[in-house]
Order: C-alpha cells, then structure tokens, then sequence
DNA sequence: TTGTAAGCGTTATCAG
DNA sequence: CTGATAACGCTTACAA
C-alpha cells in the first residue's frame, strides 16, 4: 500500500503550511476563504483527507464505540445491532465491531479491542458477566448494557422482561386458556431467567398452577421439539408462552405436524421479541414486541448522558415491552 | 472520562524508561524477564493497555478494517456479516462498521469512515457502484467487492449466481415441472441480474419458455403477494424458482393460503441463499445454498494476499452455489 | 539490557 | 490571517 497522502503533501503542493491545512478543514477557523479553496482544491485532487488517528492522539478522545457481542444465531440480535450501528453513525460514532464467539469470551475479545481507545463499550451479553464491568471500570471505559438486565456497575437499558411475561399471561387467560405451559430458553441466559418469573408471577396472580414448564435454548428446533412432547401427550395445554419468536415459531410448525389442533381456538401461541418474521403468514405469530428503535435511541441517549458527564451515577433504563396481536392467540 | 493510562505512568511507577514499557509488551524484544515481570505487573494494576491508535500512527498501519453495507431487513447478509467479523478477528483485524441507509450511500459513507486509516474495505453493496471503487483507487484503500459480482477495479469475491440458477432450473426439469416461473428480485440488483440471467439461460438450454416472470424485491411479502397472483390464475405453474429464500417463503405461505396444491408433487418451489429458516419444516424449503464459510473464507484469503502483495493483478473469486435439497422440490 | 531522542500526522498555542 | 513550534502516546534506531 502505497503511503496515505499527508497535510504536509497538501501544503506544499498548495504552497502554504501544515497548520493551513488543518485550519482548512476545520470549521470556523480563520482562514482566507481563497487559501481554503485552494486547500481543499488541492486536497480533494490527492485525495486527502485528515488522519483520525493522528486527530484522536492530540484531540484525546475518538469517535470510536465497541459494540459488543457474544451472541449468535440470534435473529433478534442482528437486527438489533444492524439498528444500533445507524443509530451510532447518525451521532457521529464509528462501531467498532467485537464479536466473541460465546458468551464467556466477551471480556476477553472486548480486552484486546480496548488496545482503541473507545469512547464507550456498548455490550449485548446474554448471561451475567462480572467480569467485564470489573474490566471496564479498571480501564475507565463507560460501559453501557443493552439486553436482558442492569448490572452493578454499569449503565444499562433493559427490556421489562417480567412486564413482558405477564402481557402474555394476561393475554392467554384472556383468551380463555387455562392449561398454560411456558416453554423457557436457555437457563443461563438473563432474559430467560426474568421471562421465566414474570410467567410464574403472572400465573400466581391468577391463582393458576403452570401447565408444564420445559427448558430449551431459544432455538426453533428446540421449540418444535419440545411443542411435539407436549402437544403428543395425553393431556395437552391450551396455551403456550414461549421465551422468543423462534422457539414460538417451533410451536407452530410443531402443533401443525404433530397435532389437530386448531390455532388459536385449541391452542393459542404467545412468543416474545416480534421479529420481522413474525409477522409472516405461516406463523401470525401473537408476540411480545422488545422494541428496537426505543431500545436503540435509550442506548444512544444513555451514551450522550454518561460523556457528557462522566460522574453521573449509574443510569438504568427501562423499555417496556408491548403486545402484538395477531392469529396466534 | 479520566485519562488513560499511558506508558508514561507505567514507566514512572516501575521505575523504567517509556521504551522499556514498550519493549516489555513487545513479544521478542529484549528486556530483563524481572524487569518485563514488574512492568506487566504494574500495567496490570494500573489497568494500563499500549494506546493502539498512538501505536499505528508509528507503525504506519492499522489492525482496522472498513466493514461497510447498505443493506437492510436482509437476513442473509446479517448472517454474512456476522460470520465476516468473527472470520475477520480470527485474523487479527478488527472491523470498523460502516452502514448506509441505502445502497446509493455506501460510498459516501466510507468516504466519512475513511478518515480512519483502515487497511481495506470490504464492500456488500447489492447494486452497481463504481463511486465508490474510484473512491477507495484515488485513497489508495484496498477494496474487497463481497457479494453478487466482481466490479472492476477491486477485488472481488462472489457466488456464481448464474451457475445457482442453473441448478435451480436444473432440479425443477428433473421434478418432472414444465411450466416454470421466475419470480425475481429487485431488478437494481447485481444478484437479482445474474439469477434471472441464469433463469433465463438454463431454460433455454431445455428449450422450454418460462411460465411466468414476475418482478419483486425480495421480501417475503412480496413472494406471498406475487405467489398470490401466480396460483390464484386460470392457469399455474408447476414449478417456481425466486431469487432468494425469503421470497419463496412467501410464495410457500400463499401456496398454503390461497391454493390447494400440494408440494411438491404439484408445485415445486426453490429459493436461493440456504438461510436457517429455510430448514425449519414450515417451509423444509429446497434451495440453492450461499456458502457463507467459503465466502468468508475466501475474503480473508483475498485480504491477505492483497496486504501482501499491494501491486497484485485484480483478484476475482468466484464461489459455486450448491443445491440443497428439501422438501419444497 | 537499558535509556535517550527522533518521529509518526495531526491540532493547539502563540507570535507575527 | 498565517506560520513556526510543541504536544499527543507510542515504537525504534542508536548510544551507553
């Protein structure tokens, strides 16, 4: 690779100094207005541009935020963060793209990404990791978490999980069900762990006993496994309330392989997240939406907050999440 | 934000020079092994990591990859790009996300993104644009095309949509279907181009006119709806081939909603990109698999050679589709 | 094995 | 309005 074009290259092709150019593109600097056509004239014929890198060392801050990850296979975490990178571009920020390739690994990956000097590490983690708010605090990184929970220690934005849970709850006993089963994700995983107590509360209220409780992993296969045990036995529920939109989605094609029953009027399916494909014909899916624009704009606000006044006490926002009606329950 | 941690600090609590900071987290160079022990030591504690950007700015040379789309609600290139990023960090690169609100503003937008020095860019742009490989030429940035078509003037890695189509017509013929429609994609599109290109081709290779060919942009629901107008004529086809999966997951659902067909022995579908839905048995739907490895992999390898060897010939990568055979055909 | 000093490309300060 | 000069935090000769 040949050598990036300086501003001492613009300078003396344009016949004036370092100082000039950089003067040239900075807004509001004193300038001759001629001298900084000619500048820029000569600049945009090189094809130059400043040096970020070189800015950010005298400058002392970047525009640069980790985005952070250890999850995969999670439709809703892609949209999530293809929403969350725009969302950064339009404040002006770079993302700087760490993805671990589990959960465990984020601290570690998000370790040697801070080798940059990030304004801030905005991390999407599915289970409890101490380790890393340690990490960043240690480092001075504003850390921000955005998902499932608030964790000491750091700022975070959260989906009401547990609100989330009892939307579903309410909407299946509205709908007459009675003989209500949840079907949970990976246990591991923060937002299974509220999704899972608002469902139990929810039924408490209710003065109702669940129907059957399995465990999976948030995966369709999962969901359609499972909805095949429970909807081939004996004795099946007339309502199911799945910890996301994929597992949901198990449910469906399973009730309609494996069984007669009619959705909703036999068995009403509830799911959580709303992803795009919930909303496709063959699913209809009746779900809990995890809003991502107000999530993403909570991020982005949150981020403008904690540096513009990095003594703020930690901050945590709550989004609350909102039922989607459709053919499934 | 307080100050980061710099060398200096390092150098004054251990009593050593800055260089020996340096030297103690450079693997090889040669320092006292009690001396690097107390400088790590020290380094740990205060929470001190070698400024990155401080340190390119010496060693002329970033760890930064432009990582940069426009493309949106496209489940395959969020699984693309998911994939690329891992494949990117196992190479020691970190990629700097770059994302325009439509594809016209890709180039703008790495323009922006560009005032950090990245060692490349690699580009998923689902249309023609020769901005932005002029752009990267005149800053002498590496382009890598990723995606449909190679574009002069840039390294490129792409599927030989051609070949899938091919495949596709190939499987239908075999099924025993005559009556063959196309149901396309966004007609801007490189990828849309070259199946239907393919389409074309492969059935004239069988002598045989294309039943229907129809214009989308696709999403799913466009599939239903242009599905909807296809099965609901006097007369329909008995085989249909859509340019991505998310299409022919529409036509899927409007096979099941507004027709009586049976698939496949009536109406045999395929799609193009192999994503993980099209495995889930709603849809078990034959297509023409994407191979999001070897793409990635062959980026990486494209990466390197061209980091290498900078004066290196244009390098085109073609990647062959393979049939994925469910049971949608 | 260590420290000193120069320099990477920029911006900020301060004279002119 | 402009140009010299000093930083920013690091690596790397070179000298000790």
């Amino acid at each position: 690779m040949t050598r990036r074009i300086t501003a001492k290259d613009i300078a003396m092709q344009a016949g004036v100094s370092r100082s000039a150019v950089s003067r040239a593109f900075t807004k509001g600097a004193s300038v001759k207005p001629e001298t900084r056509t000619r500048i820029l004239d000569v600049a945009e014929n090189l094809g130059y541009r400043p040096n970020a890198i070189a800015r950010s060392l005298i400058k002392q801050e970047t525009d640069l935020v980790a985005v952070v990850t250890g999850s995969e296979d999670n439709i809703y975490d892609m949209y999530f963060f293809d929403r969350l990178a725009l969302r950064l571009q339009h404040e002006g920020k770079w993302g700087l793209l760490v993805r671990a390739e589990r959960d465990e690994d984020i601290s570690k990956k998000l370790g040697e990404a801070l080798m940059y000097p990030v304004q801030a590490a905005i991390v999407r983690a599915g289970t409890v990791n101490t380790t890393i708010v340690e990490q960043c605090q240690r480092l001075k990184v504003p850390l921000i978490f955005t998902g499932p929970c608030p964790v000491a220690g750091a700022d975070s934005v959260w989906c009401d999980n547990e609100e989330g849970a009892r939307l579903a709850v309410d909407t299946l006993i509205q709908r007459g069900c009675r003989k209500i089963a949840y079907l949970g994700g990976d246990i591991r995983m923060l937002s299974e762990n509220s999704r899972r107590k608002g469902f139990f509360d929810a039924m408490k209220t209710f003065g109702l006993e669940p129907f059957a409780v399995l465990d999976g992993d948030f995966y369709h296969a999962d969901g359609y496994s499972n909805g095949v045990q429970l909807l081939t036995a004996r004795d099946v529920p007339d309502g199911i309330f799945c910890a996301n939109d994929a597992a949901a989605m198990g449910v469906l094609d399973a009730a309609k392989q494996v069984s007669n029953l009619r959705v909703p009027e036999q068995l009403a399916v509830i799911g959580f997240d709303n992803i795009p494909m919930a909303a496709w014909p063959s699913f209809d899916l009746t779900t809990i939406d995890n809003p991502i624009d107000l999530t993403t704009q909570a991020v982005a606000d949150t981020l403008k907050k904690r540096l513009d006044a990095p003594g703020l006490p930690e901050m945590s926002v709550a989004i609350t999440p909102k039922l989607v009606l459709r053919g499934s329950a």
